[in-house]
RNA sequence: GCCGAUGUAGCUCAGUUGGCUAGAGCAGCUGAUUUGUAAUCAGCAGGUCGUGGGUUCGAGCCCCUCCAUCGGCUCCA
């Protein structure tokens, strides 16, 4: 016999060998009917899979996200399975499940999947799935392994196994399709009920762009078809958030082939809530102990031989500016720690003078590559809400927490709550693609990660994520249909102070050098208006919003009265716009809705008459009659909560 | 940059196996209507079918180049 401890700390006795399926018919039909996956003792199994120890015991259904793992992983499985039945001279290499779904990297030779093909490889899926093959694996010896790769010609498996330890290689059969793999599957493919292909892609072996490109086709399934249904309702749902699209309808940015791909046109709208937006920050950090500084667009290419950035991307970068003159160079600033570092050299500081704190929302151009272009969130011209504090190390600490404490804030004020601090550290394996020595590298992050600690956030470390002068603590948020972007960071960096030399007299009378800390709450205007548009869905916090409130006339009796409201709102700051178009009271109504304006103000014969003003909300709230001053109160006091809601 | 896809009016889209002068809705303009909480009616105007080349008696449709965009990969100071 064998005991079993189950997660709510309950212990049963069964027989030997018995397998997680037994145990949970044993307990209910029910469960027994839906669970797909388990776990004991941190290890993931079948159910199937006979128990031989003592231990701990969890089950899982598809609502758990380990069911959900086994359950798209078993998919892969299947695709594969299709995939070699259309094209039988293809090559398989890994098919893991991701945060919604699954993939399999192939190779297919000459052959090519297009889109016209997913209905096809659905359908065969489905057809596979129906057959309630089951999911059984075995142990297979290394040299067996090999074999029947290579066998196949599958340099792919053949790697992949070769740094596999004999012993610990299993196969997954079901039906007559063979794949190496670890386990984690649902007990038989039957259990798959819907199944949609939802692109194919590029991706190379492996990761690494000097290797051959695979075709990645990707897919989703579900035990219901009403799950598949739900799920695209819910991809089509989120792409009506997409900045993209919000900000050519609201007319905040657009671009031009003409004037070049990735670099935004600011629209009047868009321009002036990006100036709100900065505004905001501006009087945050001066209150904070900033100064606003201003640097130019390009610099003489020294500075950034001096910087270590022209040896870093030199070659990938928009290329040197030639004057008449020979002998001329110049670089378009793609970042502007040079600049800032310069300023700091312009005059000579005692440890009293520090830490001094300089601001520029500074415009940076960098030659990201064609494919990688998106939007706003990724763009070849932007504008970083940068800073530089040099700070003396005992200082370093408390300017850390203290940029964290602004970087909350300003997540805190637009409603940023799902946020991830990320401490990106350097890869340790390629320690060459950073500047500076070990020390410096230790120091740093050890600071970043106290600092983290300190405030108690909630962090993931992340290797090979960091600068190349210094360790980052990012602040991540997910866009619209869940890709992750870095928004605001912080950046810890002992490097570029010892390669612009800059130094300042110590209590002792010696020279030191500042640390300095790089750091950008928004990150960049561009990506976080893009990201502050998914998830506002373009409706703003009342404070940023382009339009405030908008005056519908009944009829153009009432015109002048709504151009007398206009002038009292504008008077309290309030902005706003009249509908003066010769339209009825509820097409007026349906357009403001459209254009998201918070607040509508209908204006009649009552209205005129007793000089009040009918105010309806966006989405359909009727706030009655208001006087104009007690309206006015409505949306200061909504303004003041919002930026102080913390 | 790489893989796959897309590009028709300001916007959203239709356009047959290649065959008359390329269509619709919304937006716009003009007129009528003077309107009370999510679309009043009528008329008009608007397109070098992304670009350049090719095939063909004939190209929005087929082929090639380039540009831009979308989904990924790689990259991301």
């Amino acid at each position: 016999m064998i005991n079993i401890t189950f997660p709510d700390g309950a212990v049963r006795a069964f027989e030997i060998n018995t397998t997680p399926y037994d145990i949970a018919k044993s307990i209910s039909e029910g469960l027994a009917r839906n669970i797909i996956s388990a776990k004991f003792d941190d290890v993931t199994i079948e159910v199937s899979t006979p128990i031989t120890t003592d231990g701990t015991l969890t089950f899982y259904t598809f609502n758990d996200l380990e069911g959900k793992k086994a359950f798209w992983h078993s998919s892969a499985h299947l695709l594969a399975q299709a995939i070699t039945h259309f094209y039988p001279n293809v090559k398989l290499t890994i098919g893991p499940s991701i945060e919604n779904g699954f993939y399999y990297d192939v190779d297919l030779g000459d052959a090519v999947i297009s889109d016209k093909d997913f209905q096809t490889i659905e359908d065969k899926m489905i057809e596979f799935a129906r057959g309630k093959y089951e999911f059984k694996m075995r142990s297979v010896s290394k040299n067996d392994a090999l074999d029947f790769y290579k066998n196949q010609h599958n340099q792919y498996k053949v790697e992949l196994i070769e740094n596999l330890i004999d012993g610990d290689i299993t196969f997954c059969d079901h039906a007559d399709f063979t794949d190496l793999c670890r386990g984690g599957h649902i007990p038989n493919t039957e259990i798959i009920k819907a199944v949609k292909i939802t692109s194919v892609a590029g991706a190379y072996w492996r990761g690494d762009e000097k290797n051959k490109q695979l075709t990645r086709v990707y897919g989703i399934s579900f035990p219901k078809q009403a799950q598949l249904k739900e799920y695209l309702e819910l991809i089509e749902e989120a792409k009506k958030r997409d900045h993209r699209k919000l900000g050519k309808e609201m007319e905040l940015f657009a671009f031009s082939a003409k004037v070049g791909q990735g670099l935004p046109l600011w629209l009047p709208k868009g321009a002036a809530l990006r100036d709100r937006l900065e505004q905001f920050l501006k009087k945050a950090q001066k209150k904070a102990g900033y100064e606003m500084v201003i640097t130019p667009h390009i610099g003489q290419k020294e500075l950034y031989v001096t910087s270590g950035h022209y040896e870093k991307y030199g070659a990938d970068s928009f290329q040197p500016i030639l004057t008449p003159n020979e002998g001329e160079v110049f670089l378009l600033k793609p970042m502007n720690c040079p600049h800032h570092c310069e300023i700091y050299n312009n005059k000579q500081y005692s440890y009293k003078d520090l830490p001094k704190r300089f601001a520029e929302f500074g415009t940076v151009y960098r030659y990201e590559q064609s494919g990688e272009l998106h939007g706003l969130t990724r763009v070849r011209g932007f504008t970083q809400d940068d800073a530089h504090i040099f700070c003396t190390p005992e200082q370093l600490n408390s300017e850390f927490i203290g940029v964290i404490d602004l970087v909350l804030y300003v997540f805190n004020a637009l409603g940023f709550k799902d946020f991830k601090a990320q401490i990106s550290l350097r890869d340790p394996d390629n320690k060459e693609k950073y500047i500076g020595s070990d020390e410096n590298w230790e120091k740093a992050e050890s600071a970043i990660i106290n600092a983290a600690k300190e405030k108690g956030l909630n962090t993931v470390i992340a290797y090979g994520e960091a600068a190349f002068y210094g360790p980052k603590l990012d602040f991540m948020v997910k866009d619209v249909l869940g890709r992750s972007w870095q928004l605001g960071t912080i950046q810890v960096d002992y490097n570029l102070p010892e390669r612009f030399e800059l130094s300042y007299k110590g209590a002792d009378n010696q020279f030191h050098k500042p640390v300095m800390i790089h750091r950008a709450p928004f990150g960049s205007m561009e990506r976080f208006i893009a990201i502050l548009i998914e998830h506002t869905g373009g409706n703003f916090p009342l404070w940023l919003t382009p339009e405030q409130v908008i005056i519908l006339p009944i009829s153009e009796k009432y015109e002048n009265y709504a151009k007398n409201v206009l002038d009292l709102l504008e008077n309290s700051e309030i902005r706003g716009l009249i509908d003066l178009r010769n339209e009825k009271t509820g097409k007026k109504i349906r357009d403001a809705e459209v254009s998201k304006i918070p607040y509508m103000i209908i204006v009649g014969e009552n209205e005129m008459n007793d000089g009040t003003i009918s105010v309806r909300k966006h989405g359909g709230e009727d706030l009655g009659t208001l006087t104009i001053a007690s309206f006015v109160t409505i949306l200061e006091d909504e303004i003041t909560k919002t930026l102080n809601q913390f």
